[in-house]
DNA sequence: CATTGTGAGTGATTCGCATCACAAAGAGCT
DNA sequence: AGCTCTTTGTGATGCGAATCACTCACAATG
């Protein structure tokens, strides 16, 4: 329903599409909301359509056996997930859930198959795509070998904080934090554990709430430090 | 030295190649020995050939900021590791390590590269090949979500099993059994917690060692128990 | 044959985090 | 405003896994 080209162009990924090849993809999609917490992609479900996710945010979640939920990584606007599809034809393998209002486009499976083929560019960045989710994964998992819970969040905050503001000495800001919640599914540890770290360090003024919105990094280089050793006064 | 297109056969992926394309990767490469611990590929550095294990076992390591060691894979003969570089060129995320004395066959990323843009059907291995390790992750990922230890480690087990022994009900085998200590840093555990499960599996007859080089598992049924739900007498 | 190294087994101790059980504070909704 | 519902904040408690510090078994090595 009313998917064009122009929209479909906002994507980096279907920027690289013909003209034409963009008409017919738009032909075949369609917009779709969700409200907070809806289940935008179901695991184990052979899912027919690619989502692209145009407003909100997403985020991958597992379930293990004993029902906790684990989380896997956040999906921004302008990116997509169940790209595994395209390639095994298999099924989701995580659930994928909004965790704001999302508006998204979902575009076949099947026609988005037909633009790989006939576009190698488009091949080569959904390789990229796929290398970098690795490399993420690796990071992730690497955080979960921390002994340190503080240390864990620490890095976690680290890893949100906006790339350009990193290298910027003073201060630097999570554009839209996650909760608590999301936070300690990502790690394995508790919520209550999560909410009394950020407590120490809101105390220790390395970090505060702005609005609820944003979370400003106050002492950057206090998080960075507490990041890479867990000691420090 | 001496690597011929036959031996590059026994590969997989490398079969999909064009008798002229094997012959000049051939050429350009090597078969190299390691022995027990060495490391293949080093994280951080640009490799500049992708790694083919012909006999032995790797195992794919990263590390925490505080040290600890964090196992992401194992890699059995026929498959191969270093992948992620083909499409990004980024430099090894992660240290890939033998766990066993090794011989592979080092093949320059540049000609492989050569090979993915010629030959549709290796892009295609590929794109399969990770997204399988994805998927593997994601799982690996999920098994950590897991608070009974106990639990954790047998779901690991479970996932060891030969794919082919775990539908027959009675027993099975984990042929090439890793230590405790591989084990435990795939699992996030202490060497010693692995060794207590394992002792306790062990007398409770559900698991049997068979030499070194194999692991039975008698209970297969028991095991599968374990794995889904903690309690069980 | 002694020597070194590695994997495995085990007890004692300690401490950190999950869990439970609330209270409080926002955020939306009508 | 008043009402939910969600998110966050906090204390008390107890369990359980890490850690430490060994021993033992077994290969490999010289």
């Amino acid at each position: 329903m009313g998917v064009t080209p122009e929209l479909l162009k906002k994507f980096p990924i279907l920027k690289l599409l013909s003209d034409t090849s963009l008409e017919t993809l738009a032909e075949h999609s369609a917009i779709r909301k969700f409200s907070r917490r809806a289940i935008v992609l179901a695991a184990g479900k052979v899912e027919e359509s690619l989502c692209f996710l145009f407003e909100g945010r997403l985020q991958g979640v597992d379930f293990t056996i004993d029902g906790r939920e684990v989380g896997l990584y956040f999906v921004e606007p302008g990116g997509f997930c169940g790209e595994l599809a395209l390639f095994d034809n298999e099924t989701q393998a995580e659930h994928v859930i909004a965790t704001t209002p999302v508006v998204t486009v979902a575009v076949p499976i099947l026609k988005m198959q037909e633009a790989m083929r006939e576009n190698p560019t488009v091949l080569d960045f959904l390789g990229k795509k796929l290398v970098s989710r690795i490399r993420e994964m690796t990071f992730q998992r690497s955080l979960l070998g921390i002994l340190n819970i503080e240390q864990r969040v620490c890095c976690q905050l680290w890893s949100l904080v906006t790339a350009a503001d990193r290298n910027n000495n003073e201060s630097g800001e999570i554009p839209n934090p996650p909760t608590h919640m999301e936070i300690a599914i990502m790690l394995n540890v508790s919520r209550e554990t999560v909410s009394r770290i950020f407590q120490s360090l809101q105390s220790q003024g390395i970090v505060r709430r702005a609005g609820n919105t944003k979370l400003e990094v106050v002492k950057l280089q206090r998080l960075k430090n507490l990041a890479e050793r867990a000691d420090e006064s």
